[in-house]
DNA sequence: TTGTATGCGTTATCAA
DNA sequence: TTGATAACGCATACAA
């Protein structure tokens, strides 16, 4: 590899000119516009990279009026579920020729706010967002839906719905699965560490986990229940909380695995066992449930899955596809599964 | 309602028509230009606000031959190493003013080829890559050399150099932390799992190891050493080859924490005790050598402030700052420490 | 099949 | 302090 730095950059002009033709077929020959002769064509393709030729993606986005690049705004690209759902969504863009710019919220509104602005700003083809957990006014993503840029929420969408489109796991259906899946192993006194009720999923996990257990004629002690960020601190400072009155759980349900992993280390700690004493099941299905001693009970999401209809949902748009993948506004509620290993 | 076509996008050319100004003014007193007058540019900046004016960074890329967009080809967005490496690199550059065009190259030398071309095209300010496993040839990046674009190697860089920064872990010291702390643990007959020598990381893992032993006196059996991509499957084929002749090791050096993790649920089925009858080091120091049991002796990398001197390094080249902050072509070597946990 | 002319939106240069 | 103009590189409508 050498560093020699030619001159300035070649552009169509400077082929046509070499060529002795005009911009404008140098154009059309790059574009294989049809309409070209096969002699010329091959001419300014080969000529073109002789020079070095490369196309400029700024003068043709300004041109095009369309950037072929799409945005992402993901709350942190480190948890499980989000840095699969990334690795297929970009798999399947970049197939259909678009570049996914990728931006982390580390959900902060603020930095949400100022990240929708960034990428709305850069021309973005369209926008695909998964909320911070606090995120409750989306007023700084109006700007995309009066231009009529397509706008996908996953995962974590706005709690008051939306006039763009929604793709969201079936959170409901996973708190139900998971009262159901405790109840049916036996356990009659459950507590439930949850997420922040500002967001769309624990909203949603809770309300499902509740209900199921309404059906039985159960009920929660209110005490046992518990809204915070679902990070290792928090859910130590929980569980100690849990563990320190007269009546011990059974069962706990773990809004998240990050919180049944602590759970888990906890028992052994404490000397509780599992899944005799104390029964444990968390969400998300993160590999990590998996290799924890016992393995933990989770909810499936399939990810890929999701990320496919995020896919398809923004290719149709960016089409203007007659018939749209599925309605404004209307979520498409993508399945979730109980994965039973260890812990109940 | 009238059928007056709103018109779609408000340009500085319709900012300034309804002032009754200039497109330049319009553009300097929105760029904060010291050489326009406060009130103007309070008004301007009023009047783009009331017309729902974005600034347009295609055409301004267009026009200053700068996209302030940065290029990171990686090979997978979920390792850890990498998604802590692209959280904190993203975090610095944002503040710089720059985008983040995050690609993964699955390991895959081709896609990693087509991958850089687009980023070439989409006119990336600079480009940040780790190669793949198996990348020998580089010239898919000599663009960006002649271009004088500037181009940095991080963690996983050219085997046989190259005229760009360079940025890298001290993988020697951490094959040399490893084998010397499996001696002073007491081990005799190691075994070493380790990933393609086609990769920088693993050639020098590898050396920095086997001095170690050397140093010591002692040698490897050819046999107990495996070179493979670090997969969950692979490192069961190895690790059950590994245990099925007479005599058995009692020490493993994982160059991957995937591996490690794979060695000691392997051990827990074969009923070895650890770190009774076997040892184990792993490579990265994966959260998730934290939370097996028992959780596992690893290297730590840093990957935070790798990114942090990739940013820097970036920032420096983007500003054509009169003192680079490290020569071109010369490593810079980051530290790495030896963590120790219950599996040593 | 190819050429001419124009404009996408912004900003640097030069002039006033 | 502000304005007029040109140009960044490309792709299209229209003309030939």
């Amino acid at each position: 590899m050498t560093t020699k730095k030619s001159k300035s950059e070649n552009s169509i002009v400077d082929i046509a000119r070499v060529l002795g033709i005009s911009p404008a077929t140098v154009s059309r020959a790059l574009n294989n516009n049809p309409r070209i002769s096969e002699a010329t064509r091959k001419r300014v393709k080969e000529t073109a990279k002789e020079m070095g030729y490369r196309h400029n993606s700024m003068a043709s986005s300004l041109r095009n009026r369309r950037s072929n690049i799409i945005g992402l705004i993901v709350p942190r690209i480190s948890m499980y579920f989000h840095s699969f759902f990334i690795t297929s969504l970009q798999r399947q863009l970049q197939a259909a020729g678009y570049n996914l710019m990728i931006c982390q919220s580390n959900d902060s509104v603020d930095l949400e706010k100022e990240l929708a602005n960034t990428l709305y700003s850069a021309r973005v083809d369209a926008l695909v967002v998964s909320l911070t957990l606090y995120t409750k006014d989306i007023t700084h993503f109006e700007g995309f839906l009066q231009q009529g840029i397509p706008l996908v929420f996953y995962d974590r969408v706005p709690v008051l719905g939306a006039p763009a489109y929604i793709i969201k796991g079936d959170d409901y259906r996973g708190g139900l699965l998971a009262g159901n899946h405790l109840m049916q192993a036996g356990c009659v006194h459950m507590a439930y560490i949850s997420g922040p009720m500002s967001s769309s999923i624990y909203q949603e996990r809770t309300r499902g986990f509740l209900d199921a257990l309404a059906k039985q004629g159960m009920s929660m002690r209110e005490d046992w229940v518990y809204h915070h960020e679902l990070t290792v601190e928090n859910a130590w400072n929980s569980l100690r909380r849990l563990f320190e009155g007269e009546q011990l759980p059974d069962g706990i349900f773990a809004a998240n695995d990050t919180t049944a992993i602590a759970a888990v280390e906890f028992a052994r700690e404490r000397g509780i066992r599992i899944p005799d004493d104390l029964k444990i099941i968390g969400y998300s299905n993160d590999p990590r449930t998996a290799i924890v001693t016992p393995a933990i009970t989770s909810i499936e999401q399939y990810p890929s899955e999701m990320a496919d209809k995020v896919a398809d949902t923004l290719i149709h748009a960016l089409q203007a596809h007659p018939t749209v993948f599925h309605a404004i506004g209307e979520p498409l509620v993508c399945p979730v599964d109980l994965v039973r290993r260890m812990t109940t």
